[in-house]
DNA sequence: CGGAGCGTTGATGAAAATCAAGCTGTGTGG
DNA sequence: CCACACAGCTTGATTTTCATCAACGCTCCG
């Protein structure tokens, strides 16, 4: 599609604008191949099948809030995070959202259902200004059946989703409130957290923008219930939380309480 | 390890008994051969590689409740039932159980894990008398690099298993227990209901014991709730239950339930 | 300055867990 | 063959958790 692309272009401009567009395009493929190779699934494929998904790929900007692709649209592209971060999340009937998790640099993100060809099964957002790389589905096949140890390491990427998946499931299922927030805290601390040391005190930063009620949607509950938490977490020193920001302080303590092994002292008196 | 074994019982046999254990046996493998041809996963893959598998897969017969493998030892030998039902399930810190599905004949358990390495993330005991076929995960890995076709099965199955894993923790986020019961039945009716006439009248009767316990752990809540349900189901006409069976009467109003379409006439006589 | 978007907090009520007690069918051992 | 123990089930009462409703504060931005 590419190449095509340039001849229409061609015919509007003269030779040294074209020169430029082409070393401006060749540097763009550069930068794409260079991404690729920063991508864990696609380590240890050979060279020239980088080469031929770089040919045969797209970048993208999202703005925030932008819509990456929408719940039950046939899924023709998978995507790579390059920078920024996307949720993904699925609508219920009744109009609320869960999100089914977040997607940092370099986690594919749709290419499951671009392999089997089913429809997206959630739509998916950017969270933050972001870039993807947009691969189609065909090549993706095509290049995996040419490298078959290629699909071993999509299979291990996806058991990881599926035990996420399960995780989640046992807490919706077993655990309180408070402790499925503190998890998905940590998680996201995992995945986005930046160490920072202020005053000698270490704490972790979520790197993003997160709202009240993202984190609901994460939770499984609702924003006034990860409001009145945070509230909380904040009054017992645990977190340092604002308008769309969250910063760890005491990521020991959290993780007691995300393991239920010591309430905190606001749990227990909100109980009483 | 098979030969070594037979070696070993040969000591202590005349010929007539060991040509007829021998005989047992070859028919044995020759059954397995034929349970292999019946697994959807393994349907198009070359037959010397089933016969390679049916020579290292042996059947391991369970009882009623008996554990096949249990919540994070070390995943050496993936499963296939053959006959019966197995439960996966995870058991929380605080000593829930949480169900992570029911499998029937034909369908892998296990598989996943014995791929990647991973110690099982649950434990799968037999909900019925059962026998499955225990492959070790070497053989699997080996088959698998010699039949790369064999590897987007795999993917295809894993898609559909992290599909449900994804519906069920948005039904946990948002939804009642009501409709997230109703859904559980539904689900099960598909894998195991029998249809049944009676007096003209269609059935689907969930073939397998069934406790209000198990519908708990698969609906994310208490046996004394899904009594509760149930018996408003039962008074309504929705189901004929009673202790470890349950028969849809009226399926279509059960759909109704689950979409939440038409609430019961007695969630809302509760509820008042 | 005013509005939009995000956050907090109190009050209230509904859903469902928990506590408690008793029931019933099934299997078992005397 | 009966009694009885037990596992599964039912149901009422109470309590807890959390969603919902409602109101208001803050802050950013046009």
């Amino acid at each position: 599609m590419w190449p095509r692309c340039f001849i229409v272009l061609r015919g509007g401009m003269n030779a040294i604008a074209y020169n430029r567009l082409r070393s401006a395009w060749l540097c763009t493929q550069d930068m794409t191949l260079n991404a690729l190779r920063h991508i864990p699934l696609l380590a240890d494929a050979p060279a020239h099948l980088l080469d031929e998904l770089a040919r045969e790929s797209r970048q993208r900007v999202l703005s925030r809030n932008e819509i990456l692709f929408a719940q039950g649209s046939p899924a023709l592209t998978a995507y790579f995070v390059l920078s920024g971060r996307v949720r993904l999340m699925q609508h219920t009937t009744d109009g609320q959202d869960v999100a089914m998790g977040v997607f940092v640099p370099y986690e594919p993100v749709g290419l499951l259902v671009a392999i089997v060809g089913a429809p997206y099964p959630g739509a998916c957002e950017a969270l933050d200004h972001t870039t993807v790389l947009a691969v189609s589905a065909a090549s993706i096949a095509r290049v995996m059946s040419q490298h078959p140890p290629l699909m071993l390491k999509v299979i291990k990427m996806m058991h990881a989703r599926l035990t996420e998946a399960n995780d989640r499931i046992r807490e919706l299922a077993a655990e309180r409130v408070e402790r499925r927030l503190a998890r998905v805290v940590l998680r996201l601390a995992n995945k986005v957290g930046v160490k920072e040391e202020v005053n000698g005190a270490s704490r972790i930063r979520i790197d993003m923008p997160l709202s009240r009620q993202n984190l609901a949607e994460l939770a499984g509950t609702t924003l006034h219930t990860v409001s009145r938490i945070l509230s909380d977490w904040q009054r017992s020193g645990l977190v340092d939380t604002g308008r769309e920001h969250l910063v760890i302080l005491r990521a020991h303590d959290l993780v007691l309480v995300a393991e239920d092994i010591a309430p905190t002292e606001d749990a227990r008196s909100r109980s009483s």
